[in-house]
RNA sequence: GCCCCUGUAGCUCAGUAGGAUAGAGCAACGGUUUCCUAAACUGUAGGUCGUAGGUUCGAUUCCUAUCGGGGGCACCA
């Protein structure tokens, strides 16, 4: 099935004055130039080949040269009519061959998750829902960074406090204890002091990198050590992404390309592609061609240990041989933009990566306060990632009781809504910007429940709900959409047609943010018609069962994108 | 120093192949409730799209310069 769009010329485009038209054409312009004629003539041409098709009410020139297309509401009528009992509402979900990866998440072990991960989380699940729905194979993996410098200072700073313990003992040869030696409070606490103290002490620098450099290659007693602040980790960072409702197919840390790293590392030198310099082994990736410095990608420290970009190489090279990928797109802080230029130009220099793989960095800005300033908390510390959540949903109870909702529903109900509505409000305030651009994080207004926001679809979508449990009390049938009554009927029946081409669009430029607008759009003409057609007291019975067609069209239609944006409608609110 | 991103209404942001009168939310000032959830609907006002050139029939969009803001640039990730 096509979309009601490209059934009238796949080179139309919605209408930008919705006054004159429903669709417009500009090629006849762009035409003209290349062709040497006048553009307006060129238009009557098309305009001629066109009219015989019945499914025009209209068709003008305008202006310069634009082809101005109106569809009689008979074909409108039948196009909303046959997609309304689609299962896939006209969209196409077959199977693709493309295989793509999504690199999202990548939270720090010992660290907690800030809004930096709450950005990668929400777009990499926005894009490997949207991505599945159009029928790719989808392959989401949490790269987990469990393998830097970050340990070496955790073990080190561990040692210092208590140095008695067995992992620190190089000649310990029993078993080491199967339970972790500090709890995960703790492991919180220790990683921003060994961080502070690292970067203020040189000389605790240096030890925590030879720490890393021998965990790195597997000294015994650190290795079950890292273990430990690993598994302990990897639960509370569950316990966040369950909360945005966000699953990953696996959960492959850097660690896991541990030996993967030093077998890369060796075909790149006996290929020639790696070379020694300054006791380091770097591999060049500047071209002839460019203008610009690229500096030479670092894969060993002259001390022995790995770096990130080893790990994202050799990551590289275990997704193309496992995957088989054909598309790899890294939902990372569009400041690592650099790096993924050298680690994408060295895999491709080397190949191992072959030509045909996409390669994209799915940058995405940073989030910041009131001030313009990176987002903290009120005294000037990293705001994690579940108080965030906590703050949201504390929001969200408080004003479900200011304004007396769901008073009928049970305490245990409405705590279940105001988790909903909170996410929601969350998820949206974040995914209606474009990615790339740095957006200000104000608490009060997303939680305002007023305006673009989540919150007011759901609204929307839930007042659908309703109309339709109404309906089926009262033994209304859902007919088939059929009639045309209004312009608000029209004009809702033709935002609906722009499903497919939303989602197209929003894939090739993975940007959630067409979704947004276009499910806020769906809303917006939607409360419209629902102010101007009351379905539950229209007597006839055909209207008032194409209305309700219509009505379960757009429910389904705004379910199913508001779900691409990783955001859940409830029964009620 | 080199490179990248960015500058759109009072504020926060959209603008999906160069196209007609540049959009939305909030804030401001109005209107709508015997009516399916008013967390709604709706009207008005508000912009020389940073500035100056260029390409084009046509530029917020492409190119150049310039000013302002942010970011990045070998042993962190």
């Amino acid at each position: 099935m096509s979309t009601l769009r490209s059934k009238i010329e796949s080179v139309v485009v919605d209408a930008a004055r919705p006054d004159l038209c429903q669709f417009q054409c500009n090629g006849a312009l762009a035409v003209a130039k290349s062709a040497g004629r006048n553009p307006r003539e060129l238009a009557v041409e098309i305009m001629e080949r066109l009219s015989e098709k019945p499914m025009f009410k209209n068709i003008e020139i305008a202006g310069p040269g634009f082809l101005n297309f109106t569809l009689t509401d008979a074909y409108i009528i039948n196009h909303a009519s046959e997609v309304s009992v689609d299962e896939s509402m006209g969209c196409d979900t077959a199977a693709k061959e493309l295989r793509v990866v999504i690199d999202f998440g990548g939270p720090n072990v010992a660290k907690p998750m800030h809004v930096g991960h709450l950005r990668s989380a929400i777009i990499g699940d926005s894009l490997q829902r949207l991505f599945r729905y159009l029928g790719y194979n989808v392959i989401s993996d949490n790269h987990l960074g469990d393998w830097g410098t970050q340990m070496g200072m955790l073990i080190s700073e561990l040692r210092r406090r208590e140095p008695s313990l067995p992992y620190f003992d190089e000649f310990f040869g029993g078993e080491y204890p199967a339970e972790a030696p500090i709890s995960i409070v703790d492991l919180e606490l220790m990683y921003p002091e060994a961080s502070k103290k690292c970067k203020a002490d040189s000389e605790l620098m240096a030890e925590a990198i030879v720490c890393t450099d021998q965990l790195q290659q597997g000294r015994p007693g650190f290795v079950a050590l890292w273990k430990h602040f690993v598994n302990l980790s990897v639960k509370t960072l569950n316990v966040d992404f369950e909360k945005l409702d966000v699953k990953f197919d696996h959960w492959l840390g850097e660690s896991y390309y541990m030996d993967r790293m030093s077998t890369v590392v060796d075909r790149l030198k006996k290929d020639g592609f790696a070379e020694t310099s300054e006791g380091a082994t770097v591999m060049h990736v500047v071209t002839e061609k460019d203008t610009k410095e690229i500096p030479p990608v670092m894969l060993v420290k002259s001390g022995g240990g790995f770096l990130y970009a080893t790990s994202d190489i050799a990551t590289i090279d275990y997704r193309v041989e496992t995957f088989n990928a054909d598309r790899i797109c890294y939902v990372v802080d569009k400041r690592q933009g650099l790096h993924f230029e050298q680690v994408f130009r060295a895999v491709k220099k080397s190949g191992i990566a072959p030509e045909s793989l996409m390669l994209e960095h799915v940058g995405f800005g940073t989030v910041n306060g009131a001030d313009g300033k990176p987002y903290k908390t009120r005294d000037g510390g990293v705001m994690k990632l579940g108080d965030l959540i906590t703050l949201v949903i504390d929001k969200a109870v408080e004003r479900i009781s200011e304004a007396n909702v769901a008073a009928d529903q049970s305490e245990e109900a409405r705590r279940e809504i105001a988790e909903i509505v909170g996410m929601a409000a969350l998820k949206f305030a974040d995914l209606q910007n474009h990615r790339l651009s740095d957006y200000v994080f104000d608490l009060e207004k997303f939680s305002s429940f007023e305006g673009k926001t989540g919150p007011y679809l759901l609204y929307s979508a839930v007042r659908i709900k309703s109309i339709l449990r109404k309906a089926t009390d009262a033994g209304f049938p859902v007919g088939s959409i059929a009639v045309c009554t209004s312009e608000a009927e029209r004009n809702l029946m033709l935002e609906l047609a722009k499903f497919e081409d939303t989602l197209i669009a929003a894939a090739a430029d993975t940007a959630p943010n067409y979704l947004c607008d276009y499910v806020y759009d769906l809303s917006k003409v939607f409360n419209r018609f629902f102010k101007e057609c009351h379905i539950l007291r229209e007597e006839n019975e055909t209207t008032r069962g194409s209305w309700l067609a219509l009505v379960s069209y757009t429910l389904s239609t705004m379910e199913t994108v508001l779900g691409l944006l990783g955001i859940q409608v409830p029964e009620r609110m």
